[in-house]
DNA sequence: ACGCTAGTGCAAGTCTCTTGCAAATAACAT
DNA sequence: ATGTTATTTGCAAGAGACTTGCACTAGCGT
C-alpha cells in the first residue's frame, strides 16, 4: 500500500491506524468488491483484531473521503466497497446462483448523462448499472 | 384496476384480497416506485386495516407473479416497487437532496448486454440502472 | 515524552425485511 | 346457502445490515 494514502488521510485530519490500514489492505488485495462482513472475516481470518462497527467506521470514513466506492449490486440488498486508487471507474456483473462477481471494463453512460439532464433538468451526479446472471460453471 | 388482474392471480392459484387489492390500487396511483414502509403508510392513512408483514408478503408474491417489479436506487438501500402493468421497462433519478423520484424513458442497454455476454461468457439476465443527482428545485 | 483528539471496542439501538403460528377468510364443492 | 380447505392475515418474535453512545486507547504533532 502506498504511504501517500498516509497523507492522504493526515491531510484530512485523519490518522493511519493498524486497523484502518488492515482493512486498505485487505481491500487492495481483493479482486471484487467486499460487503462490510466478508471484510471482517477476512480481517479477522487474517488475525486482525477488528470489530465489525470498526470495519463499518473505517468503510464511511475512507468513502467520504473519496478513497473507497460504496456500491450497491443487482437486487443483493447490501453495501460492497471497493479501492478507488489505480482502478477506472467501472460496473459489475453478478451470478444469481453462486454470487460470483466480475467487473466489466465498460461504461457507456456518458452520452446518456446529457440526455438524462436535457429531459428531467436534474444535475446527474453518480449512477449505479450492474447486471446479474449465470456465469459460465453455472450456466 | 383491472378485473384480468385477479383472474391472474386466480390462475396462479392465488386470491384477491381485501388486502391484496388495497396494495395494488396504491401501486397504481403512485408515480414513483414505493418502499414497503411508504406502501404501509400511504395504505394506513387511507384507513385500509393492513400489517407491514403483508405489506411485504403481498409484495413478494405480485413480485414472483411477474405484477410488480421490485428496484433498488442508487444508494438507498432499500427496495421499492413499481407495478408493471402497462408500463415498458425503464429506470429512474433521484435527487440526493429531496428525494423526488423521476422516470426515465430510455435503456440504453440491449446493445451492452451482447457485448457484455461475449467479454464475461455470463448469461445476462437482470440489469440495474439508477442515477441520483439534483433536482431543478434543489440546483 | 506529553497531550490533544481521532479512533476503537463493547453494548445497545435502529431499520428493513423475514418467519412461525394460530385465527380469519376467499374460493370452491356440495 | 353451508361446509371444506388452502391461502392469507395479524401479531410476536427474529434475522441481518448498519448506526450510535460512551468510556478507553492510541496516533501524531509539539
Amino acid at each position: 500500500m502506498k504511504t501517500s494514502l498516509t497523507d492522504e488521510l493526515r491531510a484530512a485530519g485523519k490518522r493511519m491506524t493498524r486497523t484502518r490500514k488492515a482493512v486498505l489492505v485487505v481491500l487492495e488485495a481483493s479482486q471484487f468488491p467486499l460487503s462490510a462482513t466478508e471484510l471482517y472475516t477476512q480481517l479477522t481470518n487474517g488475525n486482525v483484531a477488528i470489530d465489525l462497527v470498526t470495519v463499518y467506521r473505517n468503510l464511511t470514513a475512507l468513502k467520504e473521503l473519496g478513497m473507497v466506492t460504496q456500491l450497491e449490486l443487482h437486487q443483493e440488498g447490501q453495501f460492497r466497497y471497493e479501492i478507488k486508487e489505480g482502478r477506472e471507474h467501472h460496473h459489475h456483473i453478478r451470478c444469481k446462483i453462486c454470487g460470483r462477481i466480475v467487473d466489466l471494463l465498460l461504461c457507456p453512460l456518458k452520452k446518456l448523462t446529457a440526455l438524462i439532464e436535457q429531459e428531467t433538468r436534474f444535475v446527474v451526479g453518480d449512477h449505479s448499472l450492474e447486471f446479474s446472471g449465470w456465469c459460465p460453471k453455472c450456466q
